[in-house]
DNA sequence: AAGGTGATACCA
DNA sequence: GGTATCACCTTG
């Protein structure tokens, strides 16, 4: 019998977990596993330790603000998916979608385990355009596993998104351990 | 303080 | 088609 990832691991987060309000996920998903197996078995498993939260097309800060594109498309999906995209000409993005489906809102994961900064961290788990779409409730290959949810944590304004108006740019939607 | 690097999303 | 714009990281 072949058993799949979901049994092996019971501790994965549901695709119900990811349905809840952005908001709501963020600071939930610091200290919970980010768990991604490479082509060759090896398990690589970090901590988050930091997120940003981007929400619906009036949040001038969030890719979803021109309304549904191309690239962005995948975040008016149903929450439990993956949103990457380049960021300049080098660096892949790892977005969790969440919420429910037709309202675009995404969670960047800035950092875990070591690795301070989405652009290192996305490199060192080999993430890249082939995870777009990628489901976290099914995925043999990328997904989070649930913990105890921290007691204490941090919320300061979302990092490099000077485009957007000062009250979005001031919002307190990144959440640090 | 500045540059590398390329997909995306506009404009024409 | 051309081009401006980046949810970054490294180097000096």
């Amino acid at each position: 019998m072949i058993c799949s990832d979901i049994q092996q691991n019971p501790d994965r987060l549901a695709r119900e977990f990811y349905q809840q309000e952005v908001l709501t996920i963020a600071p939930l998903l610091l200290g919970k596993p980010l768990v991604r197996r490479l082509d060759d078995g090896t398990l690589l498993r970090l901590t988050i330790n930091e997120v940003e939260a981007y929400r619906g097309e009036e949040d001038l800060a969030c890719h979803a603000r021109f309304g549904r594109t191309a690239r962005n498309s995948v975040m008016y999906q149903q929450g439990g998916v993956v949103y990457m995209y380049l960021i300049y000409g080098m660096y892949w993005m790892l977005n969790v979608v969440t919420g429910s489906h037709d309202f675009p809102e995404a969670i960047l994961i800035r950092g875990a385990g070591a690795y301070n900064g989405p652009g290192k961290l996305a490199k060192a788990l080999a993430l890249d355009k082939s995870f777009y779409g990628e489901d976290l409730a099914t995925s043999e290959r990328l997904w989070i596993e649930d913990a105890p949810t921290v007691g204490y944590y941090k919320t300061t304004p979302r990092i490099g998104i000077g485009y957007a108006a000062k009250e979005w740019r001031d919002i307190h939607w990144r959440f640090t351990l």
